[in-house]
DNA sequence: TGTACATCAGTGAACGCGCGTTCACTGATGTAC
DNA sequence: TGTACATCAGTGAACGCGCGTTCACTGATGTAC
């Protein structure tokens, strides 16, 4: 009885899941522009409208597409920490190095999805509201490495500006209230200026890895020495939050 | 005689000039997908075909649209360090804030040719060598910059680490032949550690206009406080460098 | 267990759209004597 | 200055492609009695 219709349900599961999936091959391939639901229906042998069974429309699966891929970049970031916490919870600079490189890795296994998440926004196509959990969950891991380094006082409090020489500025008092809006939803719980010179580090994160993704390190760098020079980087970037070494 | 050829010519030329510039505000509307000679065409009241006479294809329209953006940044960079030198030229922290903001202005007023040079890369379009002088315009400011500041002994040797902390990391000697390229290309004058540093903050500037650019800090940030959070961003990364404040 | 009905999956044709690019052509504008 | 010719600009039709989405439909799979 509910067992028939839950067979008939499991299937549908089975075939959405499938979807998403070639669509995802696709989108490794040709990037999100190229993605169509007439090529998914091609490669998964069905006429083009059956399609439409399964999936909305192609803004739908474009919403799946990129929701999965902030989890699936959460995830690993979620997964290299649990390893360093592992190895040794209060080597947080050590820990930021970790996550750092999960971002990286996952970015250069995956740089169309990257780019649909971190690049030049899909001409007519609008996120909804519900990405927002998911497109957090990278940074949330982030935010909880730097709380506890503060509670731990590992983090400098004037973020390694030398004493004698003039502190690092405080932030302006105009972006008081972004920098709550910020603890609250990655829920970070340490002074305004580290969650400045986090924000700093973070934006120097992503433009770092995007630079590598999409090219722009090309006659600049050479391959085999990039993950040196990303890994100095990061250092270079978790001494201005503040870690110690 | 050869005054109607150059007539003609001329003709050809401020055509050539008004379909790079129907094509670019098409650009600022729909963005790089978007573009298209026919839509070119239409707007100027040709037929379709006619495009031919002037351009090889729309690759080549894309290229021209991608080298015009590189100048344009680079002479909005350009400018904006020309009144910063008029005003004190020894104000290097000053300097580079002021080419930082030149960046996110001009960002800002042209998001999608921003994208077009500094986003996902366009899917099927592989950018020239002849890009690559264009390319570089502005960073050839941003070192020239760093290597008055370093001449003038307002770089901090050791980039802001304080004393009795362990100093800032040196750059591995794997990337050492990458920042040598560097050195070459942007003609910077300085010692590796320095280069390394500003390598970090140039993705630092970048990776903060593109957030902002490309909406990830729509939820975060709103939009009045975004001017100071970039400006105190901004700071935080000449400070990495060493620029003394 | 067997039949009558309802639900859902998948089909195939079609609509209307836009694109890049080619090609044979008509006219207009310049050039050479 | 006037004519014969060459060069170039722009036309219009066409090729072949792919796309998202709708709709009336055929069958198969489940459900209720």
């Amino acid at each position: 009885m509910s067992a028939g219709r839950t067979a008939r349900e499991r299937v549908r599961a089975e075939l959405i899941r499938e979807i998403t999936e070639t669509a995802r091959r696709q989108l490794a391939v040709e990037g999100a522009a190229g993605l169509s639901l007439r090529a998914v229906a091609r490669e998964m042998g069905m006429v083009s409208s059956a399609i439409y069974r399964y999936v909305a429309s192609r803004d739908d699966l474009l919403t799946a597409l990129i929701i999965d891929g902030y989890n699936a970049i959460g995830e690993a970031v979620e997964r290299a920490d649990a390893r360093s916490v592992k190895a040794d919870a209060d080597d947080f600079s050590g820990r930021w190095l970790a996550v750092c490189r999960a971002v990286r890795d996952w970015a250069l296994a995956h740089p169309h999805e990257y780019a649909l998440l971190y690049g030049s926004p899909v001409p007519g196509y609008q996120a909804p509201e519900d990405t927002v959990t998911a497109a957090v969950r990278d940074t949330v891991v982030f935010a909880r490495i730097l709380t506890e380094a503060h509670a731990a006082g590992a983090v400098d409090p004037d973020g390694g500006a030398p004493p004698g020489s003039p502190p690092y500025p405080p932030p302006p008092p105009s972006i008081a209230e972004g920098l709550d809006r910020v603890r609250v939803i990655v829920h970070m719980d340490v002074p305004d200026d580290v969650i400045a010179r986090a924000l700093t580090a973070w934006a120097g994160l992503y433009g770092t890895v995007s630079f590598e993704v999409f090219g722009q390190y090309d006659n600049l760098i050479d391959e085999p020495a990039r993950a040196g020079y990303f890994d100095h980087t990061m250092s270079l970037l978790g001494r201005l939050i503040g870690l110690k070494p």
